[in-house]
DNA sequence: CTGAAAGCGCTTACAG
DNA sequence: CTGAAAGCGCTTACAG
C-alpha cells in the first residue's frame, strides 16, 4: 500500500507538505504543490481515512436505530434521514433491532468506542432515561422521550388527532375502532406523559370523538415489529363486524362492553397505521363491504402504502422531510457541541418537555366520505 | 478520556498487559487479569476502537448500495442483509443513490480510502465492467453483472418466467400486457447478456407465451426510483383497456402494432413488479373491473406490497434470506481472503457467467384465476 | 508469562 | 512558506 511518506520520498518534500496538499490546508508554493500532485498521480496515492479518523477521533457516521425497514414507516424515515444526514457529511450506520436480533445496548456499546459518532434514536426502548442521559455521546430521540438532555423531533400527534377526528364527525361516523400498537404504550412513566408520543394521536382522537358522542374502542395488536400481527388483528376485527351485522346473535361480547348488544350502531370507521389501514382495505372487500359507503378507513403515516393499498387512503401525513432534517440538525449539534445543552432557542413549535413538534396534515383519498 | 495507559498505570502493569486482557488473547496470569479488569471498572475504561481499526486496515463496515429505500424491494432486501452480515460481525453503512443524490463513485471512492471494508452493489451503475474489477477492493454484485473476477448473486428469473408464463397459459390469458423499466435495459452490453439480470423474466415470460400462442406487449416506465412513474404508466394504461373494451372507437394505435384493432383481444392480464400489481389491483376497482374474473394480475418479488394491495396479490417470491445470506458470505470471503479469485467450488446453482443462482417461488394469491 | 519498543498512516503544533 | 518531531490509542512481534 502506497502511503504519504512514498509520496514524500517521490516528490522530494517533506510529509508535512503533503499532508497539506491533499488537506487543501495551509500555504505550499505552487511549486511544491504541483510536486506533490504529480507524486501522488503516479503513484497513485490514496488517502487512507482510518488514520484520519484515529487522529480526529471521529468517523462521520451516524447509527440509525429502528425496529425494522420492513416496515415502510421506518423504511421511508431512513430514507430522509440519509439524504439529510449525506448533506452534512455523515453516513448513515443501520442499526435494526429487529433484523439483526440485536439490542440497542449493542449499537450504544458502538457508540461508545467511537465506532459512530452520534445515535439518532427511533426504536423502542426498554431502558430508563438515565441510561440514555448517562452515556455521555450525541444521542437524539425520534418520537420518544429518552431524558431532559436529548433532543427529541416528533410529529404533532395531537394535530393529526384532531384532524381525523373532525373527518369522521363531519362525516357521520358512528362507531370508531382504532387498532393500535399494545396497551401498555398508554402507561404513563412517572412523567405524567407517556414516552410513547404516537399514543397521543388515539388519546386526542378519542377525547374528541367522546366529545362528540361517538362510540369507539381500541384494539390493541403486537409490537410494530410483527407486521402479521396487524393483518392477523385486522381479520379477527371484520370477522367480528360480520357476526355484528348479520344480527344481535352474536355469542361473543366482544363487540361492546357497556351497552347492550342492541343498540350499539355497527362499526363504521376503522382507523390506524397505514397498514392497518391498507390491511382493513383488503378485507372490507374480501367481506363484500363498500368503503366508503359501509365502513370509512383513515391510515397514519403516508407512506407508500397509502397509494398501493387497492384504494387511494385517507391519511394523516407525516412530514418525513422535515422530521430528517430536524433530526440531522439537532445530532450536528450535538456532535459538534458536545456539551452544549439544549439549544433552548425559545422556538414555539416545542411542547412542555422541549420536543421539537412537525406539523402533519390529511390527505384526503378514497377511502372516506365527503364531509357536511 | 481514559486510555489503556490510564488502566496500565493505574493496575500497575505493561500496556501489553492490558491489551492482552481486553482482548483476551495470550496468557495473562489470574492475578494480572483481576489487577486490570479491577482497573478498567474503577476507571470505567472504554477500548477506542478507531485504533484498532488503524491498526488492522478494517473497519467492519459494508457498504449496501441501492437506489433507494422508499422501494419496498429494497427496503427488504436492505433488512435481510443487515441481519446476516450482522452475523458476520458486520455493519451495514447504507449507501442510497437516489436517497442522497450521491452517484457511486462517491461511495466506491469510500471503499478505497478504507471507510468500509467492501461494498455490496445493487443498484444501477452506468460504470463498465473494468471500473469494478479495477477497484482492488471487495465487491460483490446483486442482480447485475459486474466484470469476471466480482462475486453476483441473483434470483433465478427464468424460473420466474416459466412459472408464470405456465399460471398464465393454464388459466386461460389471451392478452397480456408486462410492465416493467426502460426498454434500454433489454440491450446486450457486448457479453451477449444483458447486465440486468431481471428483464430475463420477461424475456423467459415472452417466450413461453410466443410459444402458447398469447398476444404479449411490453409496457415501459421510468427507472425503478421513480415509484410513482409505475402508478401513472399503469393509470394510462387502464384508460386504454377502457377505451378498447367500450368498442373499435379507440383513435390511438397504441393497444397493437401488428394486428387489426378488431380481432385483438382485450388485455386480460398484467404482469409487472409488486409496485405494479398494487396499482393495477386499484386502477381495476377504480375502472369496475373484477380481479381475476377480467383481468389477472400477477406481482413480482413478493415485499409486503403483495400482502397490502387490497387483495392478496399472487406474485414471483424471492427469496431475500437466501440472497443475503448468499451476498454476505460472499463478501466475508472477499473481505478475508482479496486475492483469491472466485472460489470455483462447481457449484451447480451457478448460470454460465458463475452467478449465483437462488430459487423463486409462486405463491397463489386472489389476483389469478385457477388454473385449469 | 510480562515489559519496553516500534508502528498502523495521518495531523498538527512547533521551530526554522 | 517548509521540515523534523511528537502523538492519535491500540497491537503485536520481540526480548527478558
Amino acid at each position: 500500500m502506497v502511503g504519504m511518506r512514498d509520496v514524500a520520498k517521490k516528490a522530494g518534500v517533506s510529509l508535512s507538505t503533503v499532508s497539506l496538499v491533499v488537506n487543501a490546508s495551509g500555504y505550499v508554493s505552487q511549486d511544491m504543490r504541483h510536486r506533490v500532485e504529480q507524486a501522488m498521480r503516479e503513484l497513485d496515492y490514496i488517502p487512507n481515512e482510518l488514520a484520519r479518523n484515529l487522529y480526529r477521533g471521529r468517523t462521520g457516521m451516524i447509527g440509525v436505530i429502528v425496529p425494522t425497514l420492513r416496515h415502510p414507516f421506518f423504511a421511508t424515515l431512513v430514507s430522509a434521514l440519509q439524504g439529510r444526514l449525506a448533506k452534512h457529511e455523515l453516513q448513515t450506520l443501520l442499526c435494526s433491532t429487529a433484523d439483526a436480533d440485536t439490542g440497542e445496548a449493542e449499537y450504544v456499546s458502538r457508540l461508545r468506542r467511537h465506532m459512530m459518532d452520534g445515535i439518532i434514536m427511533a426504536a423502542h426502548t426498554d431502558h430508563p432515561a438515565d441510561y440514555w442521559t448517562s452515556i455521555g455521546r450525541p444521542v437524539v430521540a425520534f418520537d420518544r422521550t429518552l431524558g431532559d438532555t436529548i433532543a427529541t423531533v416528533r410529529s404533532d400527534h395531537e394535530r393529526g388527532g384532531r384532524l381525523v377526528a373532525d373527518q369522521l364527525v363531519k362525516s357521520g361516523a358512528r362507531h370508531v375502532v382504532m387498532v393500535g400498537g399494545p396497551r401498555s404504550q398508554f402507561d404513563d412513566r412517572g412523567e405524567g406523559a407517556t414516552t410513547f408520543p404516537t399514543v397521543r394521536y388515539f388519546q386526542t382522537l378519542g377525547e374528541r370523538l367522546d366529545a362528540a358522542g361517538i362510540r369507539h374502542e381500541y384494539v390493541a395488536c403486537g409490537p410494530v415489529t410483527d407486521v402479521e400481527g396487524y393483518a392477523r388483528a385486522v381479520h379477527m376485527l371484520f370477522d367480528r363486524l360480520d357476526e355484528s351485522r348479520s344480527g344481535g346473535s352474536s355469542g361473543s361480547s366482544a363487540s361492546g362492553s357497556d351497552a347492550g348488544n342492541g343498540g350499539i350502531p355497527p362499526v363504521d370507521a376503522i382507523v390506524g397505521s397505514d397498514v392497518v389501514a391498507a390491511c382493513a382495505v383488503k378485507e372490507a372487500f374480501a367481506h363484500g363491504l363498500n368503503v366508503p359507503r359501509d365502513v370509512q378507513i383513515i391510515g397514519y403515516d403516508g407512506t407508500c402504502l397509502a397509494d398501493c393499498a387497492g384504494m387511494t387512503l385517507t391519511v394523516i401525513k407525516q412530514d418525513f422531510d422535515t422530521i430528517a432534517e430536524r433530526l440531522a440538525s439537532h445530532i450536528v449539534d450535538a456532535v459538534n457541541e458536545p456539551n452544549a445543552r439544549d439549544h433552548a432557542d425559545a422556538d414555539d413549535s416545542k411542547d412542555a418537555a422541549g420536543a421539537d413538534i412537525v406539523p402533519v396534515s390529511l390527505r384526503i383519498g378514497d377511502t372516506t366520505r365527503p364531509v357536511a
